[in-house]
DNA sequence: GTGGGTGGTTACCCCGAGGTGAGTGAGCGG
DNA sequence: CCGCTCACTCACCTCGGGGTAACCACCCAC
């Protein structure tokens, strides 16, 4: 996704789903939504993940301008990410679905329509983690 | 998916997508939003679709109650799919999605909220088709 | 009898998303 | 000196989603 040029596309949502497709993407985009995050604390964010996808997805949303990414050039390199305007709209866009899904798949009950349930920590993976 | 129980989610957007996550399970939703359609229908309106996939996203569609499945015993059996009221919701909750994606993927001018563009006839697919 | 359309199922294969583990290079605590 | 942290990158492997094609039973038109 990041050098192939974007498909054409059917609708909307079809682009949509290529930004935010990765298995990880919407869970940065939410840790990102509460603070900015470094690499290491997004690691943490988000148990389960790799090193590898959670840099490559990391490079893709910056190539799609939905976070920023800003290095401080100090000895250990600081990196930190955070949710560009576009991001923020991009997360708004994703609250109806999250409600959705909260009241119609988990049968829960939404508070608000923005939240669709805060990650919760010690997330069981859907395959993955150690496996 | 039909037949594994659902995994943990961490939050709803994840048990959404699990719900929208196959390739053409959008696209299907689109169709059967217009109206009702028969499977050969629903494959003539989604170029580029093996049949395969088709059954089954719907089967699974189907098991999450976002399609009915309705068939006439008759002689060239009729089986015709269409949205639930479960699946008009996901629809609705797809749209600022869609509008989002239009606006800032696309680039294109969103009419309404709701549509993302319909679903241009003569559609290049991904990697499918003709290939 | 042959071909096409109805709505599928089954077996097989391929590719890419994603997981694993190791390497990097400088600093710092023990 | 050892090893941990930071933020990655690279090579390798696995797994499953999706594509291809064959097959099914039944009927109608040619």
């Amino acid at each position: 996704m990041t050098t192939t040029p974007r498909p054409r596309y059917s609708c909307g949502i079809d682009a949509a789903m290529d930004v935010i497709g990765g298995k990880w993407k919407v869970l940065i985009l939410w840790a990102l939504e509460e603070r900015p995050h470094r690499f290491g604390e997004l690691r943490r964010a988000l148990p389960g993940v790799s090193e590898k996808v959670l840099a490559s997805h990391l490079r893709e949303l910056e190539n799609d301008r939905i976070v920023r990414r800003e290095v401080r050039e100090s000895v250990p390199p600081q990196v930190t990410y955070s949710l560009t305007a576009l991001g923020s709209s991009l997360n708004e866009a994703l609250g109806p679905l999250g409600a959705w899904g909260q009241e119609h798949v988990l049968g829960g009950a939404p508070h608000h329509a923005r939240d669709g349930g805060q990650p919760t920590s010690g997330r069981t993976q859907r395959g993955a983690a150690v496996q």
